[in-house]
Formats: structure tokens, C-alpha cells, sequence
DNA sequence: ATGAAAGCGCTAACAC
DNA sequence: GTGTTAGCGCTTTCAT
């Protein structure tokens, strides 16, 4: 193994300017810079990553939390973890990866063994039992997610209440009446996820201001609840003519459901949807983007900057973004 | 932050016997083992991970890379990873998580700068830049997936080239003459990913002894390339009434394809498909198992056997496992 | 602008 | 069965 002494020698130089160098805290000659990443270079340095942490109390390691839960969309989420991890690995950070189910001893593992510098935890609840941990750990953490009170707590995440609102408005400004909700899993409710319950609100506070009907339905991502979802759902309305969809993995279904019933999307049936973007495009959905790749992005932006000890915004919400496409038109 | 000298000195033991206590390493009395948890769990103490793997050069994390590229279904690389995720914490490791666009580089990083004690890289191809680097490395490595030449290499997967041909046995013995396969996306075979290609042999081997016309189509999870698909193959084998699918991604679609064509599952065309049990049960398919669970499961096994000094099987090849559901049935 | 040296917290000889 | 001590490889004072 080579290490800093090795390089120290090569270049002829002392060990700690070689650190120097690497870390750029201290201002070094353009010439020794020069040999020390030629001998770098030749010998194939790398820092000793535990030695490296151990004397200067930084890990370059980010602790990510991911849900492994029912409900939750796979694909979507891989689209966070893979661009909190390419962000990560622009700044030289690695990914540490916890899994939810290790809950808060996973936290107070990583934290009390310096295994990470910060953490990024995923699908928060709107009353996480988490959360008082989080609030007293002096590991700077990033949710990814609102809770109910996200006082004290730095958190980033689509503003899912004015998604929802924006969908509603969209079907309204189209001139729909009475509107349907095709809502995410049930678990995903049950468990208080706050970006469901936060949809629904949206949602229904602009379809009271708007005086129009919502009737929500929760949907499991196969077939069979689709069509039970679709069948309650125009039972109860037979007047219906939009539906928003907070669901990634029902929508070929749903489409094929309604066809059954006699309804064609876009022309009996009205569509917007929430949800990434291909996704949408894939579908030819007007829909709201969840922006995964951004969330993630500046998820670890707001970590690093917090490592850099600068104060970060409390609360992150993207503004809604609404691209209409195929699956909408006027009402009749 | 509570080190292993204050838990010495409230143990009243020295700093070596609350490691010896915490690794086994050496026999410790009952009653000093008793008075040294006790002071362990009142004070809270982790062991500083870098300090332990600077003085043990044992990390006890794991580096698991993972493939980002089209063409890999999203959940079933995620069934890996939470596999190798659980059965990691199991031993008390870690996981680091890799992507595959840091390529080789990536893997000399981890192994230059210390950060994993082996590692595990998914989404092997036949002809893989990586294997060259990887048999020098000095760290450990698990593959799940076979290269084309697995000398050398620890290497576990389904056996991919058994599982085709007992799909395409299953569909001989009902009688089926005329055979399709819808096979993985494009981008996969043009990889050269090593399980795509070993499916397609597997096929035509017990496809040639069966005497049955076998006609492969690649395919893209989404609708409109479904339909391209199965206009391709029935519009050459009218006479077909054997599928077999290897993408998970394109199973509805497929169904609902067939049915433009006139064909019904399973009475005007059996299907066999190959992946995870749940998604084989939830669509009722006739399926060959992908046991993502098992082989993530019994990939750190292998790599933690390898950092145990045991040897291993350089190849460890899972029997196929086929389960008869409702989407085959004879030919008539 | 560079060097020398003192730790960082832990493990593993080496003692007894 | 337990204590003492010398590093592990790096960063960061302190010194020049």
C-alpha cells in the first residue's frame, strides 16, 4: 500500500506538505504542487480513507436512508438515490447506504461511529417517529420530505400541496365539474406519508375554492384495484370526467380499465398526473413533474452546505411545474 | 464523543480489554465482560469507525456497484441491492454504494483509499472492461452475473442458459411447436449483458433438440414496441402458440398486444417467462424464478468467505425453478 | 512557503 | 485473564 509518506519521499518533499497540496488549505508553490501529483500520479496515491477521517473528523461519506416499504414506487425512487449520488460523488462524497428498516439505531450507528458526515433520510412521515433523534442528533441531517412540523429540521421536496392544487386548476380551467382522485397505495396513507396526505390537501382546497367535486379513491398498483378504484369511482359519479392520478404504477391499467367502462382518454376522460417526468412523456400524461433528479441534487447541496457550516433554509419546496399533454382536453 | 478510554475507565479494566471484549478476540471473564457492556450501553459508545479500520485495516463495509444504465429493470436491481443490504448488516457491514459510471476508476478509488473490505459488482457483461482490473485487484470481489471467461473471478447468478431451456422444455411438453421469445431490451444484447445472451442459448439448445422453430425479438418496455414486437413474430410464425418472456417490463402491454391480434393467454398463446416470483404471481404467469433475494443474499456470503481466508467456488450457478401458473397450456 | 512532530481512537503484539 | 504500549496513516498545530 502507498502512502502519504511514499509520495512525500518521491517528491522530496515532507509529508504534510503533500497533504497540504491535496487539500489545498495552505498555499503551495507551483513547482512542489507540480511534483507532488506527478509522484501522485506515478505511485497511485490515495488517501487511506479511516486514517484520513480518524485526523480530521471528516468521513467524505454521506449516510442515505431509503425507504423499503409497500407502496413506494421503485423506479422513482432509484431516480433519487442515483442523483444524490451522483451529486455526492461530484464534490468527492461517497454514499453510504442505510435501509429504513434498521430505523433510528441505523442514525445513531452512523453518527456514533463517525461513519458519515451528514445524512440524507427519504420518505418521511408526517408524524416520523424519527424525528425527535433527528432534532437532537449533532449529525447535520437533510430530509427529503415535509413532516407535519418540520420546525427545526432542515427539509426539501416538490410542493406537492400546490401539485395538487395545480392539477385541480388545470381540470377546472378545462371546464371539469366533478373530478376523481386516483390516489397512491394504501399503505402509503396509512403510514401518513406526507407527500399523499399533502396532495390530497392541495387538491381539496382548490376544489372548494373552485366548487367542484373530489372524490378520492387510494389504488393498489395492479390491475384488479384498478378496476375496483375506477368502478367505485364512476359508480359513485357517473358524471366524472377528470381524474388526477398520484400514482406511477397504475396508469396503463387505469387506462385499459376505463376503456372497459366505456371511457377513452382523453376524449370521455380527462388525465393529469403527478409524477417524473419521462414517465409523463412515456405515457403522453399532462402532469405535474416530480423533479427527482433536482430534489436529490439539492438535497446534498443543502448537506454540503451544511458541513461548510453555512445556514441553510429551514424548509426547500419546488414550485409545481405543469405540462399538458395528451391525456387532457375540454370538458364537453 | 465517547471513546473506548471512557468506557475503560468506567469498566475500570484498560482500553484493551473493552476491545477484546468487543471483538472475541481473546477470553475475557465473565463478570469484566458484564461490567464492560454495562458501561458500554450507559455510555453510549460506538466504536470511530476509521480508528478501527486505520489499526484492524477492516472496515466492515462492503462496496456493492451498481448498474445505471437503460434497459435494467428498476425493481429487480432493487431486489439486489436490499438483499445484499440485509444479509450485509446481518454480519455487522455496511454498505457503500457505487455507480457503474465511475467505472473502473471507481473500483481503484475503494481499493486505493481503503474504503471497503470487498466488493460486489452487478450487471456483468460477456466481454467486461472491469474483469481485467478486477483479477488484479487485491480486494476481494463478488460478481453477481458470469463474464464470458469467469476464470479467476467468484461469480454467482441464476443459471440463466438452464432456465431459458426449461422454459422452452415447458413449452415442448405441452406441445407447443412454434416458439417466440420476447427478450430483454435492445440496449441489453448490445451490451453484450451476460445473462441476456446466456437465455437466448439456453433456448436455442433445447430448441434445436426439440426439434421447435424458436424466432427472437428484442424488446423495449413500452406499448408502442410491444406491438411492434408481436406484429413482428406473428406476422412470420402465424402457427406461433409459445412465448417466452424475459422483461418484466413488458408484460401487461404484451397481453393486451396479443389480444389486438386476436390471441388470448393462455388459450391462443402460452406464456413462460423468466423473473421475480411476486411479479410471476401477481401477473400469473408460468414462470422460471429470478431469485434476486437468494443470489444478493448468498453473494456477500461469498465475499464474506473470501475476507474469512475460506475458499470459495469461483462459480456458484443457481438450478432454475420453474412454477406452472395460469399463462400455459397445451397446444391443441 | 515548507518541515517536524504531536496526536486522532483504535487494535494487536508483547508483557505478566 | 488482563494491562501496557507501539503503531495504523493521516491532518494540523507549531516552528522556521
Amino acid at each position: 500500500m502507498v502512502k502519504i509518506a511514499d509520495v512525500a519521499r518521491h517528491a522530496n518533499v515532507a509529508a504534510s506538505t503533500v497533504s497540504y497540496v491535496l487539500s489545498g488549505k495552505r498555499p503551495i508553490s507551483p513547482e512542489v504542487q507540480a511534483r507532488v501529483h506527478e509522484s501522485i500520479r506515478i505511485l497511485g496515491y490515495h488517501a487511506h480513507a479511516g486514517a484520513r477521517a480518524l485526523a480530521s473528523k471528516r468521513t467524505n461519506i454521506i449516510a442515505l436512508v431509503i425507504p423499503l416499504r409497500t407502496g413506494v414506487h421503485v423506479p422513482v425512487l432509484m431516480q433519487f438515490v442515483t442523483a444524490v449520488a451522483a451529486r455526492a460523488r461530484e464534490s468527492d462524497y461517497d454514499i453510504l447506504l442505510l435501509t429504513q428498516d434498521e430505523g433510528e439505531r441505523g442514525l445513531q450507528r452512523v453518527q456514533g461511529s463517525s461513519l458519515a458526515d451528514v445524512l440524507i433520510v427519504m420518505d418521511v412521515e408526517m408524524q416520523d417517529e424519527r424525528l425527535p433523534l433527528i432534532r437532537a442528533l449533532s449529525t447535520p441531517t437533510v430530509l427529503i420530505g415535509f413532516p407535519a412540523d418540520p420546525d427545526g429540521l432542515t427539509c426539501i421536496d416538490l410542493d406537492f400541496s400546490a401539485a395538487g392544487a395545480a392539477c385541480l386548476e388545470h381540470l377546472a380551467s378545462l371546464g371539469h365539474k366533478c373530478v376523481g382522485l386516483v390516489g397512491s397505495p394504501y399503505a402509503v396513507y396509512e403510514r401518513g406519508t406526507g407527500f399523499a396526505t399533502r396532495v390530497l390537501d392541495g387538491i381539496e382546497g382548490a376544489a372548494e375554492r373552485h366548487g367542484i367535486t373530489i372524490t378520492t379513491h387510494p389504488c393498489d398498483p395492479n390491475p384488479a384495484d384498478v378496476q375496483t378504484t375506477v368502478r367505485d369511482l364512476l359508480g359513485h359519479h357517473p358524471d366524472m370526467t377528470g381524474l388526477i392520478v398520484h400514482n406511477e404504477g397504475v396508469v396503463e391499467s387505469l387506462v385499459h380499465a376505463l376503456r372497459t367502462f366505456g371511457r377513452r382518454v382523453p376524449d370521455d376522460m380527462s388525465i393529469v398526473a403527478i409524477g417524473p417526468n419521462e414517465w409523463a412523456e412515456r405515457h403522453n400524461l399532462t402532469a405535474v413533474a416530480l423533479p427527482a433528479d433536482e430534489v436529490g441534487t439539492r438535497a446534498v447541496e443543502l448537506a454540503l452546505a451544511q458541513l461548510d457550516g453555512k445556514d441553510v433554509p429551514a424548509a426547500s419546496l419546488l414550485a409545481p411545474v405543469l405540462t399538458p399533454r395528451g391525456s387532457t382536453r375540454p370538458s364537453t
